[in-house]
DNA sequence: GATGACCTGTGA
DNA sequence: TCACAGGTCATC
């Protein structure tokens, strides 16, 4: 399930392959995936005779500017999704979901005057399509996030370091794996108040997160971290061997260790 | 802020 | 059959 390491690797494709392309038909199989009150008819009139100019991404969004005036054209990937151009998909194929083509799971299309065309593949449908979308409900991106922002956002609030980390609107792109990946490397329990990191724990979370970003994203995906050999009942701590702890932190599963992480 | 809801597929 | 899944939203 993608996190914006697997949202990045559609953006570039969609940047490398789907620009300039006009566009022929739009494909809205499944009106209840598009959101904020698109509809099939408004998507077709937004989108027809349009090409793509520009594909952009922050956190989990990917953002395609449009010609000639036309709409910001927004994909979200959900927990399942992936983007097909020409039929090609970007990166690893995805962990917990399947990466089998069933024809149904086609969510959203163009096809371009060429007769290529772009898909979003979503089984799970927890994905979404919409145009013009507020890009600031989202925090800054977690590519560009600052250690003192990140010192800011955590003194603002007493709730586990990691949910703060994953909340979209504070910073956006961290999700459940790579938030576990970079608390494993920083040492730090995810069950930790945000407001209980001193200024050396705040820098190391920092790097961190620059690290794991950096690192994950030239193995190929948030699912490619250290600790996800890990994360599985009964493991133990590929760094020191001590057992991991499985937790839900923030709402989600939580996989730490209970000897280096503190 | 924690919880459940959304929806569907996979694997034990 | 059940538990679980890399996300987000509304609700108490």
């Amino acid at each position: 399930m993608p996190e914006m390491l697997e949202a990045e690797e559609a953006r570039a494709l969609i940047a490398a392959r789907a620009l300039d392309r006009p566009v022929a038909s739009v494909f809205t199989p499944d009106a209840w995936y598009l959101k904020r009150g698109l509809t099939p008819a408004a998507a077709k009139r937004a989108l027809k005779g349009r090409t793509l100019t520009e594909a952009r991404r922050r956190g989990k969004q990917i953002l395609v500017d449009t010609s000639d005036g036309g709409p910001v054209l927004a994909l979200h990937l959900g927990m399942s999704g992936r983007v097909l151009v020409d039929g090609d998909a970007a990166g690893d194929p995805l962990l917990y979901a399947s990466n089998r083509d069933a024809p149904e799971w086609r969510r959203f299309g163009l096809t371009f005057a060429d007769g290529g065309t772009l898909f979003l593949r979503d089984p799970r449908r927890f994905g979404a399509v919409e145009l013009d979308p507020d890009e600031d409900r989202l925090g800054p991106d977690a590519f560009d996030l600052t250690k003192p922002y990140l010192a800011g956002v955590l003194a603002g609030s007493r709730a586990p370091v990691k949910a703060v980390l994953m909340d979209q609107h504070r910073i956006a792109g961290l999700g459940n794996l790579l938030t576990d990946e970079a608390l494993f490397r920083a040492g730090i329990d995810p069950a930790r108040p945000a407001d209980s990191l001193d200024p050396a724990e705040v820098a190391t979370l920092h790097r961190a997160v620059r690290t794991t970003l950096r690192t994950l994203q030239r193995r190929g995906g948030s699912h490619t971290g250290d600790h996800m050999v890990a994360r599985e009942p009964g493991a133990v701590c590929p760094r020191d061997g001590a057992p991991m702890l499985r937790r839900t932190v923030g709402g989600r599963t939580t996989f730490s260790c209970g000897l280096h992480q503190t």
